[in-house]
DNA sequence: CAAACAATAT
DNA sequence: GATATTGTTT
């Protein structure tokens, strides 16, 4: 049997957006010994599925071997959390019946480092399954698209370690091994037995690129993303999974696309050296010099220098005029080193140092006003607000960049340039007039009477905050 | 040949 | 949409 068929037949798709989602086939049997099915076809089953764990343990950032039970009564909402545990890389056994975990709490709780339960108002099992596991001393997390401040109060009263909202989002689920560690680190103090970890497995990324002396400063901020198989190097999930041969546990270990982020402080460095060159000198080479920042490579700089110079919105098309160049196709400029052009006085890690940019700039024919510049922030940052008010670390940890920043700007992707094309025309990239502020804004308000309605959830959930089981059945009967 | 630049891929 | 990668020019 194939890993396709018991994906079908636990109820999950496959693949969505070029993911996989592996089941640990370990915990299949438990699974299906719970269900009653029998037992005898189930061992059928796993004696013939590999489940490729050496190579999983790659994604795994300290070869943890995080277990998560995940719990989710929505198939396509289990689906989803699973697919970025996947990501990011839990071992996950994905169950959609909440007391059938329980169960498998029961007899194998030592098995599972953390216990993601979803809650919802039609049952009550996922309230009593987060109890099952606190009992036992598991790290829980609770999760719900029905968040409020009262139900978020009950679950850690409750002893959950974490309440999260739905949707569950990569970035959140990211950081969730880090909290396993603390836990295993605290027991292992306990028991005596435990060491530090050992940091000598770094080499998961054999990465000639990274370096292990980054000081907290020089960090280059380094995510995993997935990349087209196509020379061997790098690889997607799926590529280092070969469900469909033989041959089994073919988990070739591949380099995982690295990228690295440009935060603002990384930022800051690449400005300094660049006007420390000045225009007309700015060189990736000499610029990744001037940076010493250890692992940061000169393509990098090259790549980052490129966006500075014409980045941010699709260029102007060249159907103008195509007729101009006679023989070379493209139009190469004949400009080096150029500075990268600046927005007068925009995001504050450019202007702080001085003015010094503005003096040598013969190429800026236009500039945007900071009235102009700081709308458009300002509407930005409204809109994003909507999304992510889950309370666990989305890596705005970037509250620390030199100066004074403006309240809630908080730096998106804008480094306080403005776009440019060919010919170093400047030119805003929002429109003004399109843009309906008042509709986003009136769009948001709305969304609190929303809230109303959870007053139900904390009738609802009051009847279990007490331990009291048999007044929780009664309840539960009642709803059903 | 190496490095910068433009363009495209992911 | 930001960064990596590829391809062309200097």
């Amino acid at each position: 049997m194939q890993v396709a068929e018991i994906h079908e037949q636990m109820g999950l798709r496959r693949e969505v957006a070029g993911d996989v989602v592996v089941v640990n086939v370990e915990y299949l049997e438990v699974f299906e010994a719970v269900e009653g099915g029998g037992e005898g076809e189930i061992e059928d089953i796993v004696g013939e599925v590999e489940f490729p764990s050496t190579s999983m343990a790659f994604y795994d950032p300290m070869m943890l071997e995080v277990h998560v039970l995940l719990v989710d009564h929505d198939k396509n909402s289990l689906f989803e959390t699973c697919r970025l545990l996947q990501f990011n890389l839990y071992k996950v056994t994905p169950i959609q019946d909440a007391s059938v975990a329980s169960l498998m709490l029961s007899k194998e709780n030592s098995k599972f480092d953390l216990v993601m339960v979803d809650v919802n108002p039609s049952n009550s099992q996922g309230f009593k399954l987060v109890q099952d596991a606190v009992n036992v001393g598991l790290t829980v997390i609770m999760m719900s698209a029905n968040a409020n401040a009262t139900l978020v109060k009950c679950a850690i009263e409750d002893g959950a370690f974490l309440f999260m909202e739905k949707p569950m989002i990569a970035e959140d689920m990211k950081y969730l091994w880090q909290h396993v560690l603390r836990e295993k680190l605290r027991k292992g103090k306990e028991n005596g037995e435990y060491g530090e970890p050992s940091m000598d497995n770094q080499n998961y990324y054999q990465a000639e690129n990274l370096q292990d002396n980054n000081t907290t400063t020089d960090m280059i901020h380094v995510s995993i993303g997935g990349s087209k198989n196509n020379k061997g190097k790098k690889g997607r999930i799926e590529d280092m999974i070969d469900f469909d041969s033989d041959n089994s546990a073919t988990g070739q270990c591949m380099t995982p696309k690295m990228c690295t982020e440009w935060t603002p402080e990384l930022h800051e460095k690449f400005m300094a050296a660049v006007k420390q060159l000045g225009d007309g000198r700015c060189f990736p080479k000499e610029i990744l010099e001037i940076m010493n920042v250890p692992g940061l490579t000169r393509m990098q700089v090259a790549s980052h220098l490129q966006k500075c110079r014409y980045g941010w919105q699709p260029r102007r098309s060249k159907t103008s005029k195509p007729s101009r160049s006679t023989n070379s196709q493209r139009s190469y400029t004949k400009r080096y080193g150029l500075f990268p052009r600046l927005i007068k006085g925009s995001q504050p890690q450019c202007t702080i140092q001085g003015n010094q940019i503005e003096e040598q700039g013969p190429t800026h024919n236009e500039y945007l006003t900071p009235s102009q510049n700081m709308g458009r922030h300002e509407i930005l940052d409204n809109v994003s607000n909507n999304t992510n008010i889950n309370g666990l670390s989305s890596g705005n940890v970037q509250g620390n960049v030199v100066g004074a920043q403006d309240q809630g700007l908080q730096s998106d992707a804008s480094y306080g340039f403005a776009s440019a094309d060919y010919d170093g025309l400047i030119e805003n990239n929002f429109d003004f007039e399109q843009f309906d502020y008042d509709q986003v804004v009136s769009s948001q308000t709305s969304e609190a009477a929303n809230n109303e309605e959870s007053s139900f959830w904390n009738s609802w959930r009051a009847n279990f905050a007490s331990d009291d089981l048999e007044n929780r059945d009664a309840y539960e009967k009642n709803i059903s």
